[in-house]
DNA sequence: AGCACGCCGACT
DNA sequence: GTCGGCGTGCTC
């Protein structure tokens, strides 16, 4: 017997290993690295494997690493991604032939490619499903546009000025670091301001400290208004090679965006979070605007957030990493608390020096107003408007509508959760008991957590006819409204001149000078929400508001009216976002929730859960629960969502049972609908 | 995902 | 006696 590493020769002269795989048929191979590693652009988890080709002579020049191909798969041809070229075949049998090269355009970068396979793993997806999301669709017409040459003289490497960060402890050593092509990692909270330094102008002046560095930047933002904000600042900042990145502008200008990265014509790229996959050469800088907004969550699978993306590629491409916001979140929070990031704040006396006033008018400062505290607008809010409209435009706040009914504390507000596993209580059905939307267990003796009450109430819902109503309050001001139902819909800026301007939450038009007031109506609509972010949610979107309010000494104040959460409401009043984001990080390590411990949800028909969950090893596992609100659609029966939650430190191992687990069904076709979210943005 | 092969009911 | 159901298996 031959040593074991013959075993699979045989029948082979032992002296002849074989170096170049079989050729099959008349079709000459290439004279290079004949083998192509392909990824299969097909759903099935089990199929998330590299599959090999041989690669025709003919094909040699184009079928580079990173090209779309065709390929012949199970007896079809299908769509591939050409990983990597190699001399020798792992696979043993014979080998076909690529069929073509859809173009010879590289669009998966290798450090796209690591990236897009550590999302894979991190998300429990698959590789072609990360690569649907961060390769746009091809556009031939885009790609056979000639490149603009020589009309577009490099600028000169912009000048170092960052006043935008003076301010922050830190900021002046950030941009040094940067732009000593340095890998800084900051959490950084934004001070207010339209009047003062902008945050568009700090990340601007963040860019362009990266590009002395001689490196690429990355900025990823919410939102089109934002994506605007951005270019403009950089423009200013003296960035003109910028190239804007969003998946809303439409197929051929986003296919050209992209190629302006990869072709290395665009330094720096600024877009929505698709484009944390963006291809930008020698990149030193990421940047998450705003992580907390809840438009940095994929919603199509494998569900991954751009923050949590970019992080992985600071790490995979050492880069430097800046994600800030005028709030904080708690998974932001999280990176500051395990030290792989450092925070870069405002000292105090500088917060107050940029902050507008801040008052809450709860039921408990309204009592002496009696039965008219109850009012949506109190008499002293109503009288702040008045002034203020003396001075400037007024920023009037509403929560969206359609939140979903929750229960919470009678007395202080706070969420109510479940005495087992801390999920949220729902109340099934009218006058019954309330019962954990994790774990399903019943919620009898239910005691505050907060404040011992034992007596819970349901949130309601926020209205739509604020502008309306704030008419007829004030007859004769101008009232704008801005928002997706708005009949003029989102609005960028307004005019400096008086007017009540009612917005709903992330849809806030700017002013020059900033506004005189901003009111923040339905605190206990804001902060109420079966979700675990729903306080965090409410902070953010009322400093969002409030951030576009003058300071304190230029008359600016902010109220903000009803009972919200205490602690969220505290938050804003002592404009404390670190504070509030390290005592829920806090919290929910002692509750045992996420980002403190890591969680996945499996939601299906229920035997496809329980076959999935079943084949997952040393988690907890929470439910499966009925998911609230009717069947879906040609169902009769209500899928149900198990929670699985394991220490931080198994994470990975989660992910990677979850996809083995998915990879089991998908090669057994294991009927029904299953959807796995890592992490997922709202745990309700 | 598609397409093979492979064993058990109602039809020409 | 066959045509065909969709249960495993494979696809370089």
């Amino acid at each position: 017997m031959d040593g074991p590493e013959q075993l699979a020769l045989e029948g082979l002269p032992v002296a002849a290993p074989r170096r170049r795989p079989r050729r099959t048929g008349p079709v000459a191979v290439a004279e290079e690295a004949p083998v192509a590693r392909v990824c299969i652009d097909l759903p099935p988890a089990h199929l998330d494997r590299p599959f090999e080709y041989l690669v025709p002579a003919s094909l040699d020049a184009a079928a580079r690493p990173g090209t779309r191909v065709k390929v012949r798969f199970g007896g079809q041809d299908v769509d591939a991604y050409v990983l990597e070229r190699v001399d020798e075949a792992e696979h043993e049998g014979t080998l076909a032939p690529l069929r073509r090269v859809v173009s010879g355009e590289p669009v998966v970068t290798p450090a796209v490619l690591r990236l897009a396979r550590a999302a894979a793993d991190r998300w429990a997806g698959t590789l072609a499903d990360v690569l649907r999301l961060a390769v746009p669709p091809r556009h031939a017409r885009v790609e056979a546009e000639p490149t603009p040459v020589g009309d577009e003289p490099r600028p000169p490497a912009p000048v170092l000025s960052g006043t935008a960060w003076a301010p922050y402890r830190g900021g002046a050593a950030f941009l040094q670091h940067l732009a000593s092509g340095g890998a800084p990692r900051a959490v950084w909270t934004a001070l207010p301001g339209p009047a003062g330094e902008r945050w568009p102008d700090a990340v601007a002046q963040a860019v362009a400290s990266c590009l002395v560095s001689g490196r690429g930047a990355l900025v990823v933002v919410p939102d089109a208004r934002d994506l605007d904000r951005v270019l403009d600042a950089l423009r200013a900042a003296g960035v003109p090679d910028a190239v804007r990145l969003a998946a809303d502008d439409g197929p051929a200008p986003r296919y050209r965006a992209f190629l302006a990265a990869l072709r290395g014509r665009a330094r720096v790229v600024v877009g929505t979070r698709a484009s944390a996959f963006a291809p930008v050469a020698d990149l030193g800088l990421v940047v998450c605007w705003d992580d907390g907004d809840s438009l940095h969550a994929e919603p199509r699978a494998p569900y991954p957030h751009a923050r949590e993306v970019l992080a992985l590629r600071a790490d995979l491409e050492g880069t430097a990493f800046l994600v800030g916001g005028h709030a904080r979140s708690v998974e932001a929070q999280a990176l500051v608390a395990h030290v792989w990031a450092r925070e870069v704040v405002a000292d105090r006396a500088t917060v107050r020096a940029r902050t507008p006033r801040v008052r809450a008018l709860t039921s408990v400062e309204l009592a002496r107003e009696g039965p008219a505290a109850a009012a949506r607008l109190p008499a002293p809010a109503w009288r702040v408007i008045r002034d203020a409209l003396a001075q400037g435009p007024v920023l009037v706040q509403v929560p969206r509508a359609g939140y979903v009914p929750v229960v919470a504390c009678a007395r202080c507000r706070a969420a109510a959760r479940c005495g087992y596993c801390h999920g949220p209580l729902g109340v099934p059905a009218r006058g019954s008991i309330p019962t954990c939307a994790w774990c399903a267990r019943l919620a009898g003796d239910w005691r505050c957590t907060e404040c011992g009450h034992d007596q819970l109430r349901s949130v309601r819902v926020g209205s739509e006819r604020t502008a309306e109503e704030l008419g007829r309050a004030f007859p004769g001001v101008t009232v704008r409204a801005s928002g997706a139902r708005a009949a003029a819909g989102v609005l960028a800026t307004v005019p400096d001149t008086p007017a009540l301007v009612v917005a709903t939450p992330g849809a806030e038009p700017v002013v020059a000078a900033g506004y005189a007031a901003a009111v923040l109506l339905d605190a206990g609509v804001a902060t109420s929400g079966a979700s675990l972010r729903a306080g965090e949610d409410a902070l953010r979107r009322w400093l969002a508001a409030a951030a576009l309010v003058r300071p304190a000494d230029a008359g600016g104040q902010v109220v903000v009216v009803g009972d919200g959460e205490e602690r969220v409401t505290q938050a804003l009043v002592r404009w404390d976002p670190a504070g509030y984001a390290a005592r829920e990080l806090d919290e929910r390590a002692e509750l045992g929730l996420p980002p403190a411990v890591r969680v996945a949800t499996v939601t299906g028909p229920r035997e496809a859960v329980a076959a999935v969950v079943a084949r997952v090893q040393d988690v907890e596992v929470l439910g499966p629960v009925p998911v609230a609100g009717p069947p879906r659609r040609g169902e009769l029966v209500p899928d149900v969502r198990a929670v699985l939650r394991v220490p931080r430190a198994r994470g990975a191992a989660l992910a990677a049972g979850l996809r083995a687990s998915l990879a089991v069904r998908s090669a057994r076709r294991e009927g029904g609908n299953v959807r796995v979210q890592l992490d997922p943005a709202d745990l309700a």
